[in-house]
DNA sequence: TGAGCGTACGCCCCG
DNA sequence: CGTACGCTCA
């Protein structure tokens, strides 16, 4: 096909100008994948680049799997082994490639934990040196994900500091001697490598001819450099990226990268996509009356020919529960108007709020599905089963032994584990070799269970091999005995994953799962949900970016929950702004914003006012929200003329209070009124006509 | 050793 | 409200 098809000239000039330094700055909407995806192409099909030789980075999977579809569709090649990928499986391929210039303690099998694994070896820590709980790990394990991430990371609290520094050492040793790596070492340790090897950073410069950068305004420091080691060379290097959708800086995310790429590139080329292809006028415009409130930014305006369009809604009711019931009842109603499921998309600030949308969508059995949230390969079952395949392929793996050593309860203790432990020390063994060393029947038949079933891994099917697993380790009747009936139907959906396995990994059942299990760690459960699929999509904003429905839903639109409660600076909201910003951006065609009074939280009834938001929005300028008496529901309609009340306050009613601030009534009487304020204030009941009242 | 119970606490967002 | 963890006792 003609590359260039359907292209704008900003976007061919994209694609044409393969060599040096481009800078995109692509608004949301722009085409900006079809760009990437083009460019990629052109480069192979039109210039007879190998695709081997081209590398292009993304931040989620999601992307990096989208991205290899869509150049395959446009080639009719094979992209499965193409370098197109995170940056975190980038850097795992890469360390696992050059494992043996790691360190001693270092192979090609090393394992990626997630986050639950990493915190897990931080309370053992904690344990084994004997801090005491006035500080929590917690606090420490993040302490030490920021001070690998961020630019500029300082404790202030000494005596926290001196913990800090005693536990990261402990910690660096610790999966050192496990040969793990944490998601933030992959990005360190390559960069490390890249630096301190020359002829290996040579021979990746020169085999990637051309690269290419997703979401750049969302790369930190260390990502920079990444790309800046591997791009200095050939200066081929093509970033994308938009300003108004930075919002990673919780993990040390750089919007100033933008200029930076400047200065360190100064022959970049600079492209711009304003032209939105994506949403309606009244979309658009919401939009970009939201982010011109941030200071912090170049400025640019999308505009779009697609002037038809319906009104963006906005809706605040009394509790979550009608909120819920609304979102529910549009999609319903617009089905009939021949929208599909898979044309609509929830989505919040946190992922907690997916339970009040979830709860009305099962009892309308309407099929939806979350992303993100807690994906499959972290739940607790999958990831016993998968600590079980480990340990009988390595038996070495201390991590994934006191996951399963007692899992189902086998009588081995803390008191065993830690004769063990001093065993395995003393020794510098293994735990599991340590087994021999102990006089302990329940260990000796562990190790038997474990060395049996290491011994029959290749000499029968992978699946029936898999069953084996489950049943000698006595897993799956424990589950049984236990009723866990989700649990047992993630153990056997785990059966696709190894058929899927069998698919991509060449050689014996050994080779196969040894391939699976290195990249588990770096997979999320709704990388391979078809977008085709039949359901309705719940998910956080951050989860959104870079997707595009018919029909989005904001919900949860309230202060303390969007923005943030954890939002204090003014850097911090206006973050919070663009990711109002990515959230408006999703819609193509209509956008409904919602919003509760009161929202059941944490077993208990939280108070909120609308977003800040809604009101950059300008969607209710001069219109006072009202009771109707059929539903009970508020409704905002223009030209409705407000009928005099003899009550000085009614439901609503923004008010301020010359100590509490801003409040909103949620009960009035003649001579009392309710209002809920901001943290930490609360709800206080008021006597209406005191002078500290004033209406808004 | 681990079941059973009481208490504390949740702070977002991601690979 | 749910869960995670720590303490107590059989």
């Amino acid at each position: 096909m003609d590359l260039l098809k359907d292209l704008n000239d900003a976007q061919k000039e994209a694609v044409l100008q393969t060599e040096g330094p481009v800078m995109v700055m692509a608004g949301a909407g722009s085409g900006k994948t079809r760009v990437l995806t083009r460019r990629i192409a052109y480069i192979i099909e039109q210039m007879g680049v190998s695709p081997y030789s081209v590398l292009a980075v993304t931040f989620t999977n999601k992307a990096a799997l989208e991205m290899k579809e869509r150049i395959a569709n446009l080639l009719g090649i094979d992209t499965k082994f193409m370098w197109v990928s995170t940056f975190h499986s980038f850097c795992a391929r890469v360390l696992r490639a050059e494992a043996a210039h790691l360190g001693l303690t270092y192979t090609s099998n090393f394992q990626i934990l997630d986050d639950e694994d990493s915190l897990k070896i931080v309370k053992k820590i904690f344990k084994k040196l004997d801090i005491g709980d006035d500080i929590k790990p917690q606090t420490i394990r993040t302490d030490i994900s920021k001070s690998k991430n961020l630019a500029d990371f300082n404790i202030e609290d000494p005596y926290r500091l001196k913990i800090f520094n005693k536990v990261k050492t402990e910690y660096d040793k610790y999966l050192c001697e496990n040969n793990a790596f944490d998601f933030d070492d992959l990005l360190i340790k390559t960069v490390e490598l890249f630096k301190n090897n020359a002829d290996i950073l040579n021979k990746y410069q020169d085999k990637f001819n051309y690269i290419l950068v997703d979401e750049f305004q969302d790369t930190n420091k260390i990502q920079f450099d990444l790309i800046y080691l591997l791009a200095m060379n050939n200066q081929n290097i093509f970033v994308v990226g938009d300003e108004d959708q930075s919002i990673y800086s919780f993990r040390g995310a750089l919007v100033s990268n933008i200029a930076k790429f400047k200065n360190v590139f100064p022959l970049t080329k600079l492209v711009l996509l304003e032209e939105n292809y994506r949403s309606t006028k009244a979309i658009l415009d919401l939009a970009n009356k939201v982010i011109k409130n941030n200071n912090a930014r170049i400025g640019k305006v999308l505009f779009t020919k697609q002037i038809d369009s319906v009104r963006p809604y906005y809706q605040m009711f009394d509790d979550n529960k009608e909120e819920a019931d609304f979102v529910l009842n549009k999609i319903l109603e617009l089905r009939e108007k021949g929208y599909e499921y898979k044309d609509f998309a929830i989505m919040y600030r946190a992922n907690y709020i997916s339970r009040n949308f979830e709860d009305v969508l099962i009892k309308a059995k309407i099929p939806y599905v979350i992303y993100g949230g807690f994906s499959f390969f972290s739940r607790k079952e999958v990831k016993d089963v998968v600590a079980y395949l480990r340990l009988i392929l390595n038996q070495n793996d201390n991590i994934s032994f006191l996951r399963i050593v007692n899992e189902p309860k086998r009588k081995i203790g803390s008191t065993t584990l830690e004769k063990l432990d001093y065993i395995s020390n003393q020794n510098k063994i293994s735990l599991f070799e340590a087994i021999n060393y102990i006089n302990n029947n329940s260990l000796n038949s562990f190790r038997d269970m474990i060395l049996s079933l290491a011994k029959s891994v290749n000499e029968v099917p992978l699946g029936d091999f898999y069953d084996l697993v489950l049943d000698k380790s006595n897993y799956l009747k424990s589950l049984k005995d236990n009723d866990e009936e989700e649990r047992i139907e993630n153990i056997n959906e785990f059966r696709s994953v190894l058929k899927e396995a069998l698919d991509t990994y060449k050689g014996n059942n050994e080779a196969v799962l040894a391939g699976l299990l290195q990249d588990l760690s770096l997979r999320t459960d709704t990388d391979n949900k078809k977008d085709s699929d039949e359901v309705i999509k719940l998910m956080s904003f951050h989860q959104a970016k870079g997707l595009e429905f018919k029909v989005v839903f904001m919900v949860a639109m309230e202060e303390g929950i969007f923005p943030s409660v954890n939002a204090f600076s003014n850097e911090d909201l206006e973050e919070e702004r663009r990711i109002c910003y990515v959230g408006i951006t999703r819609a193509r065609e209509r956008l409904y914003i919602t919003a509760a009074k009161k929202r059941f939280m944490y077993g208990r009834d939280d108070f909120h006012m609308p977003s800040r938001f809604i009101k950059e929005m300008e969607l209710l300028p001069k219109i006072k929200p009202r009771y109707t008496n059929q539903n009970k529901t508020l409704v905002y309609k223009a030209n409705i003329k407000d009928k005099k009340d003899e009550l000085p306050f009614k439901v609503g009613d923004e008010i301020s209070h010359d100590v509490f601030g801003k409040g909103l009534v949620v009960e009035a009487n003649k001579d009392i009124i309710k209002v809920a304020f901001m943290i930490p204030y609360g709800i206080k009941t008021l006597n209406p006509n005191h002078k500290a009242i004033k209406k808004l």
